[in-house]
DNA sequence: TACTGTGAAACGGTTCACAGCC
DNA sequence: GGCTGTGAACCGTTTCACAGTA
């Protein structure tokens, strides 16, 4: 299996996404040209990025769809469900419990856990709220890969740490503060505010 | 005013609230060794990318915090408040109203939308939920910046048009879809399957 | 002809190595 | 000595230009 670029994953997952779309509209074939169009990305951008998982278009006609998903998926995606735990149920957690298109993607939140004991023993859209003390025990019970933070920034260090402390190997957080992670974690910090300000620097330009 | 090359902006403004934490545990100076500690990036491209803004730090002890905030909110923020309005307003919607530490980057959410007739009239966290069909004449009314696609995938494409019917610049976008948009409108897509499903592809290598 | 695939050039961004300074 | 500031080297990524092909 060749190497593959770090900025090629997620575009990937992007085809990935565009071509779902396209064969639910019973479309046979797509052009680079029509995926840069769509994606607003660039033709050439999109046959290199491509090119990684071999040679798979056809010269005047372009990419089957279903050939091309299933190539890509094979690559980007795990045969296994991925399993994500998420912690903090206030309402961006319960966004997050009822965000649907996890399930067609292979991601499955197992579990949720909050320190508030009005929040625990519920179940949102059926994931069953723990106290974080059980996180420990339930996370390696059932094989968790990805944790979710998302608690008030106060609280995200000692939950970074529970984490690890339980063998995750990858974080999302969603809280405001900077983690003191081991290098053998990888992690994604999702900032609201930096997201909505950066936006904004782009309009002023 | 230097240019300022387009991927310092975010970590600017993540430097920014690194200080203001560090200002609030009555910190005077920091080093840029020590925001790499913290931010888990490297001291020169902190000193990088702070030396756009001038030469402000000084040798043997590094930079005043207080100093070192104003200018880069100098740079990085606008004087007046940031307006945003938000389509949609189920949890997701609900959660991004509810945000805590807006108020705090000079960002206000003005008013939600919804096509849902049981959702309309509402107010959420202090935010009216107006019917879209009022959107293009409240936004306008409010000199509002920057919209927020927070509504099933299926309407994306619309909500977006009519964004930019409204004189919007700048969109966020948290439906998985592609939006069609002209040139002068900028958007970030962020499409959580795809956030999980790249770092899990990173906790693979 | 209208597409894919790709080596090579160009670009942008990060890192290096070190000068300058208190 | 221990910090900042920065030109130059380096590196990954994107874009260009064009060869290949059904």
């Amino acid at each position: 299996m060749k190497k593959i670029s770090r900025r090629t994953i997620p575009r990937t997952l992007l085809y990935l996404r565009t071509l779902e779309s396209l064969i639910k509209e019973g479309r046979y074939t797509v052009s680079s040209g029509e995926l840069a169009r769509i994606t607003g990305l660039t033709d050439v951008q999109i046959r290199k990025d491509i090119s990684n998982f071999g040679r798979v278009g056809t010269p005047r006609i372009g990419y089957k769809t279903r050939e091309l998903k299933n190539i890509l998926k094979d690559y980007v995606l795990p045969e296994n469900i991925i399993r994500m735990v998420l912690f903090g149920a206030g309402s961006l957690g319960t966004a997050i419990l009822k965000y649907p298109g996890f399930r067609k993607q292979r991601l499955k939140i197992s579990a949720a856990f909050d320190k508030d004991k009005r929040k625990t023993g519920k179940t949102i859209n059926g994931v069953k709220v723990y106290p974080v003390e059980r996180a420990p025990e339930v996370i390696r019970k059932s094989r968790v890969d990805i944790g979710i933070i998302a608690v008030p920034s106060e609280h995200g260090q000692e939950v970074a740490d529970l984490m690890v402390g339980s063998g995750l190997k990858g974080i999302v957080n969603f809280a405001p503060v900077s983690l003191n992670l081991p290098e053998n974690v990888s992690a994604r910090d999702i900032d609201l505010s930096i997201e909505f300000l950066a936006l904004y620097c782009d309009t002023r330009m």
